[in-house]
DNA sequence: TTTCATTATCGTATATTTACGATGAACGAT
DNA sequence: ATCGTTCATCGTAAATATACGATAATGAAA
């Protein structure tokens, strides 16, 4: 794309836009579903309800822990994800904010 | 990506990772934005308000217009742009059922 | 300490996205 | 009929995203 151009625009935007991004996959929506099913759980759990290999798996969250969204406890050899609710809840608040700006509902 | 493995998911999951995409840019946050300040606007108005060109923009307007958050209508040789407040109001239930799934607040 | 289980990262291939200028199509106005 | 305005689309280049297998890294267990 030549050059990028997303940073000439304001932090409420590129954040929001990054966000939005981090769910633009169905496998991180069904990450995000699992996880707060399972509370928290470890990667091959995940795996295992996917369509997808462990590699794969692995990047999908490497984009959810970037924005926040979920984060990852070392519990020896495992890790044991999970749900970051304070970061939920202010991207859940983010999207109710641009649903004010631009929604006549 | 050697091949998109999208269509293995649910249509929810499916259907919401679209919208975010749609989202997934700045540029796309902000015409929305401009669009809801304006009512409604043909695209140059929208490329003045932008640090894009106008054929980006108009690839920007694209992508709105596929999910279906966008439409236009034709205005002699102008092209009137505006919201589309049913699909807008859809979109916004489709998030906060996502968020009453995997928020806890 | 060697092995096993678990997960991240690397390397790689392909698809998609982003960006621009140039061109084309549609329409009103001259 | 030609011209100017407006916008979409084409062609193209570069960046990113998606997917996988292979490998590395970590720590528990034998």
């Amino acid at each position: 794309m030549a050059v990028s151009k997303k940073d000439e625009f304001s932090k409420t935007e590129t954040e929001l836009a990054e966000i939005a991004k981090a769910l633009s996959h169905p496998a991180r929506i069904k990450i995000l579903k699992i996880l707060n099913d399972l509370d928290s759980c470890m990667v091959g759990s995940i795996v295992d309800l996917l369509p997808l290999s462990q590699s794969t798996v692995s990047q999908h969250l490497k984009e959810l822990k970037r924005v926040g969204l979920v984060q990852g406890e070392i519990e020896g050899p495992k890790i044991c994800y999970c749900i970051n609710p304070n970061v939920m809840e202010k991207v859940k608040k983010q999207f109710n904010n641009l649903f004010s700006q631009v929604c006549k509902c």
